[in-house]
DNA sequence: GTTGAATAGTTGCAATTTGCAACTGAACCG
DNA sequence: CGGTTCAGTTGCAAATTGCAACTATTCAAC
């Protein structure tokens, strides 16, 4: 059956699932955050296939994520850049790199300026660093 | 066609979204992180189809995500509770939170101890917080 | 302890999605 | 101009999804 949308949901986790949320698109999203843009780098890296390829940058343009840009050497081809919001799901593909890591890990965060390795912490408005641990969700409190 | 498997692949991201990047798995471990643990909260909370649920929470648990345990008010009903690494996926659950927020919001990411928010921020190596626009990924360094 | 309702699933079926493979049409290379 | 790469499109078989109905425990009351 068609499968559930969660696009209008109040939940933002919902919503982000709803674009993102399948098993091809944050890792195409990972793909171009390593230097890929182009149709054939996502088809031959990932090994997907190219109709379901064709399907999911479609539709992270739609949703905002990639945007179709022109060249950027000069050749007729068309590039799949991310724009800030597709560029904003970082922590996101950071938050599942980090929890699944093992030895080989293909891609490491690091400081632009420095190259320095960076990771992804909680921080308390009082800018202490808490662990995972010591952090809970509380349901809809004041919106 | 049966769905690609990213189980034994190197990049912890994939072998991730192996576990977790379906549309319902990470709605499921959001509910266990506001405090839902019975088949039947999960399945009127997210509006499930019950085959579905059961599908994922069997593989959850397979995967050492969830684990039952024996009860929590004393009935014979088992309950679903997340393990020590389901709980390493709050992360996750809150980038992507992060990422769509706009006014509803169902939850947040407070300390435990002072009930106030927290952020989910990049800390670089010498205690800096990093805007994620300066954070990029390395692909492969050292292995 | 039997009846009834709630809980936690299972089973069957139709629509949708997925993935492979083969095909098409530009764009680039010589 | 001819061949090759690039970027898809099309067709089809198998798997997945979701609804609805059904079953089996468990709880609550009588």
């Amino acid at each position: 059956m068609k499968r559930t949308r969660f696009a209008g949901d109040a939940c933002p986790v919902a919503r982000a699932v709803d674009v993102v949320g399948d098993w091809w698109s944050l890792l195409i999203v990972r793909d171009a955050f390593i230097g890929r843009r182009r149709f054939g780098e996502f088809q031959t890296g990932l090994g997907v296939a190219k109709n379901i390829l064709t399907d999911r940058l479609r539709k992270l343009v739609a949703a905002g994520v990639f945007e179709q840009v022109p060249a950027a050497d000069g050749s007729k081809h068309k590039e799949y850049a991310l724009t800030e919001k597709g560029r904003e799901l970082l922590p996101v593909v950071v938050a599942l790199g980090q929890w699944a890591t093992c030895d080989a890990t293909p891609f490491t965060p690091v400081d632009r300026e420095t190259g320095r390795p960076v990771r992804l912490v909680f921080r308390s408005a009082d800018g202490r660093t808490l662990d995972p641990r010591d952090v809970r969700l509380t349901p809809a409190e004041t919106g």
